[in-house]
RNA sequence: GUCCCCGUAGCUCAGUGGACAGAGCAACCGCCUUCUAAGCGGUAGGUCGAAGGUUCGAACCCUUCCGGGGACGCCA
């Protein structure tokens, strides 16, 4: 995805820069006094909403942090920087965001914000709907995202829905946010467990009992019956080893498998990478060359190892073993280095909160080889526990016990599921209860938000049949109540994909997506959109609802939710 | 034993330094001759696990404790 070229400047941001002008013009003036020290230096800006809409649509807690360094009271200080933003809106109203400032004890600056400025981001709303809510990064980065990564010894089971809404989610959110991503699916298809798979599905195609470590899940039948006669020949022929053919065709039939599943939820990979081709293409090996250039690789027991201690682990780790066979470890280094070689800039990884144990030596491993190791980053998931009629259900493919996502979103719904997940900090454990959710799919917030869609979307067709058309901004009657109320959540997207970019999370967006359709909701009770009466207060109206509209659509695309134009 | 995450309304969860702590669901009371009632308005519900500390200000930061989950392999 290509980040925007132009972005919009924010209305916070481009209302911090006023108070950047007024904070200057307020020291300029001598109006504020000279810091001793210089310490108010470092100072940032900060801009919220405050929780009551009375204090206004903005508000900076700056004088409260200037008023130490500044040794004044917090609100003389404030006075002083408001004094400064009033007469900045006087003198070239056109200028600034700003309509109207206020001071506040114990030194709020309350800002409320002009309605030509509001009108401006409708108006730009509507003549550029595909990019509104895509911002520029502070520091846009060439950014792998790897997740999901369940390996192909069976369908993806409800236990891995988290990590590939939450994978896909962040994904969108940083591209939005102005970062360049690609999608990873790292997985092992030669190992062990598929051996043990192959095994499994030779023994039932054959009718010979199948292993004690098999798989006994259902699907392994479904395999062995689908398993073509010249795969089962050859697993057959003299010196064949039949666990290691049947394995390498069911591994491939699987992860066709879990590629529909996952087309199913949406969720699209940029590149699969296996684990047998970081040691076939020398990864592997360029890793350990890394690190034993940085001194950090040593022998013992017929084993080589990664001086993990060297970074604060309290133990060193194998990365080949005795027998000469490479560790998972090994693996995971020789994928840093392979990834890096590609050019990205940051790796983020999302693990299920089993992997604790890994992050601290992957990432010690990055230093070693002489990455950046803050540009290595695991975002470990919480567990889920699903609950099916009170008890909860563990997740294992080899007993076989185990949902799959397919029957997952056969009962809930991928918009329903993708809404229950993104709402929620990925590091919260979660209780799902299979049974309240099919109850509740109905009455999800996810239907909430695209009701409110569909109501835009049908007043647009009343509309269009009343020969009535959007106008290009809503004008004047921005100034209305009813409007103004609805305008101020319109105009929030950018800021709200900002935070979400920065934070790495997704719960902002379902918070806002709720708020605005919330707020449509109030204005579809207020405001009649379509009147021939009224035209041209009709046309007005429909420019906002429009820009409604496409927010809503805009926040639901970043959670990869549908927006439906009727319900 | 060491480390990580979590503890907020009856339930599921937001909120991580600011102004009276929020949403959905569940409960109760109202609203469809009106652009989609999957909606709107209202009522009720909280010692933010506990105790100290830092701060002008703490659900949020620090310490300790309690409770729940997870991690500590030459497994994958």
């Amino acid at each position: 995805m290509i980040p925007q070229a132009v972005p919009d400047p924010t209305l916070r941001s481009a209302t911090i820069k006023a108070i950047e002008r007024a904070l200057a013009a307020a020291t300029a003036n001598g109006s504020l006094g000279a810091p001793a020290d210089g310490s108010a230096a470092g100072i940032t800006i900060e801009v919220s909403r405050p929780a009551n809409a009375d204090h206004g649509d903005l508000a900076t807690n700056l004088a409260m942090k200037l008023a130490r360094p500044l040794r004044r009271a917090p609100l003389e200080i404030a006075q002083s920087i408001a004094a400064e933003l009033s007469r900045e809106v006087a003198a070239d109203p056109a200028a600034t965001p700003i309509a109207s400032v206020a001071v506040a004890p114990p030194g709020f600056i309350n800002l409320h914000l002009a309605d030509a400025s509001l009108d401006g981001v409708i108006a730009r709303i509507l003549a550029e709907p595909a990019s509104w809510g895509r911002v520029a990064a502070p520091k846009s980065r060439r950014i792998n995202v790897e997740f999901v990564s369940a390996n192909p010894t069976g369908p993806l089971t409800i236990g891995n829905a988290r990590g590939a809404f939450v994978g896909d989610v962040l994904c969108r959110i940083l591209e939005a946010g102005g970062h360049t991503v690609a999608r990873e699916y790292y997985f092992n298809d030669s190992g062990a467990q598929i051996g043990k798979l192959g095994a499994t599905v030779f023994a039932l195609r054959t009718g010979a009992p199948v292993p004690e470590d098999g798989y006994h899940g259902e699907y392994t039948q479904a395999l062995a019956d689908e398993l073509p006669e010249p795969v089962l020949a050859s697993a057959q022929a003299p010196g064949a080893d039949p666990a290691e053919v049947v394995g390498a065709w069911a591994a491939g039939a699987v992860r066709t498998g879990i590629e529909a599943s996952l087309a199913h939820l949406g969720v699209h990979f940029d590149l699969w990478k296996s684990e047998g081709s970081l040691h076939t293409e020398g990864w592997v090996e360029r890793a350990v060359e890394r690190l034993r250039a940085g001194g950090y690789v040593f022998e013992q027991d017929g084993a080589t190892w990664f001086r993990s201690t060297a970074f604060g682990d309290d133990k060193d780790r194998v990365i080949l073993r005795s027998n000469g066979e490479p560790t998972y470890f090994a693996s995971d280094i020789g994928y840093v280095t392979e990834k890096f070689s590609r050019g990205f800039e940051e790796l983020i990884y999302i693990w299920g909160a089993d992997h604790h144990g890994t992050v601290a030596r992957v990432r010690n491993a990055a230093e070693a080889m002489g990455y950046d190791k803050e540009a290595v980053r695991m975002l470990l998931i919480a567990w889920v526990r699903f609950i099916v009629d009170g008890v909860e259900v563990s997740m294992s493919k080899r007993a076989g016990t185990f949902i799959t996502l397919d029957q997952l979103l056969d009962e809930v719904g991928v918009d329903a599921a993708r809404w229950f997940f993104a709402s929620r900090g990925p590091t919260s454990g979660i209780d799902f209860d299979i049974e309240l959710a099919k109850k509740q799919s109905s009455e999800n917030p996810v239907y909430y938000v695209q009701y409110a869609h569909a109501r835009i979307a049908s007043i647009l067709r009343r509309a269009a049949e009343a020969g009535l058309e959007p106008a290009a901004s809503v004008g004047e009657a921005i100034g209305g109540s009813a409007e103004a109320l609805l305008a101020r959540q319109v105009a929030r997207l950018p800021e709200v994909v900002e935070d979400a970019a920065a934070l790495e999370e997704s719960q902002g967006i379902t918070a806002f997506a709720t708020e605005l359709a919330t707020a449509f909701h109030a204005f579809y009770r207020d405001a009649k959109v379509v009147d021939p009466a009224e035209p041209e207060r009709s046309r007005s109206r429909l420019a906002l609802v429009s820009a409604a509209k496409i927010t809503l659509a805009n926040a639901l695309a970043l959670l990869g939710i549908s927006a439906p134009e009727s319900m």
